[in-house]
DNA sequence: CTTGACTCCATACTATGGTACAGCGATTAC
DNA sequence: GTAATCGCTGTACCATAGTATGGAGTCAAG
């Protein structure tokens, strides 16, 4: 029996469906622990563990999950410790998340879709119904008082309020 | 009568309701077009057609519109001979994504809300579905062939198949 | 024994949407 | 008159999620 080939990076890219940037990228960052060197001269070896986690950084991805989120979620589930609760509290989180941003979004969906409607498709810019939503959706009031440099900083990502 | 106030950057910031930075920034980005001098020295007046397509940015931010289309739809909108199509034809991409933005959030909304509620809440995570999902979601096939490193590079922005 | 493929490491660059700050000049408020 | 504020320019920085590249060392096949 041949001895089953050195799992190098690039083996484990190929096995979790990554690039091999992405694998050195995360180990940056803390979602996967860097493999101790084996292979004399540095090179590393990635335990099947590793490539488990990688495949579920994908999958969490998948479910919304930012990668701070899914190395928040990884560290939660090398703990012997970690209740179920906790696990749950993120994903609940997370729901509740995604419902917002599809509630947002179906609010645009219809505006876009009002606009879409009501513009002719032809003809001069002077009446179209989406050029002049832009311009003034229903009234332009000042926003009186002082005005608010959205110091939220990525809090907050747009301001969908103009809807 | 006092003759009003320049309108300084400062002012078509609180204006627009956006800060200084952003304007410069957009100016930068050739979203709005920086005006010429006019204060002796260097300082600039901003034309109220200025802070109404700053005010305009903000409108179609709200719509889901990025800064580079918001760049196109304003310079259609400036063009005399833009036909009401060519707008209609954006906000109706536009339309489409939305949608599709929507049908993927709601699949992760189902796939989460299943999780949730199929976890326990309480107890080891040796049962926990939401962990084992992020484990092995149905079956875990090694993606035969070769490796896709994706590069898509922000085209499309994230793997949902794993759903 | 050379060449090509692979590894390691660090740094830089992509895109998106801003925010912040340093340095300099002008302006304005007290 | 002097300080505080404002404007201008350029550059650097924030977060997010990677991608690319250069240099040095290593491994395996021909």
């Amino acid at each position: 029996m041949a001895d089953k080939p050195p799992m190098t990076i690039s083996r484990a890219a190929r096995a979790a469906g990554i690039g091999v940037e992405t694998i050195r990228f995360y180990e940056r960052k803390g979602i996967i622990e860097q493999p101790k060197q084996v292979n004399s001269s540095g090179f590393r070896a990635y335990p099947l563990a590793t490539i488990e986690k990688l495949q579920a950084v994908r999958r969490a991805q998948a479910l919304g999950f930012s990668l701070r989120e899914i190395r928040e979620l990884l560290t939660l589930r090398g703990r012997i410790e970690t209740d179920c609760a906790e696990v749950r509290a993120l994903a609940k989180t997370k729901l509740i998340e995604v419902r917002d941003k599809v509630r947002q979004l179906r609010r645009v969906e219809q505006a876009l879709s009002e606009l879409t409607t009501a513009c002719p498709g032809r003809g001069q810019l002077e009446g179209c119904p989406i050029i002049r939503s832009l311009i003034s959706p229903l009234s332009c009031e000042p926003t009186k008082g002082t005005a608010r440099p959205s110091r939220s900083h990525h809090l907050v990502k747009r301001n969908w309020s103009a809807l």
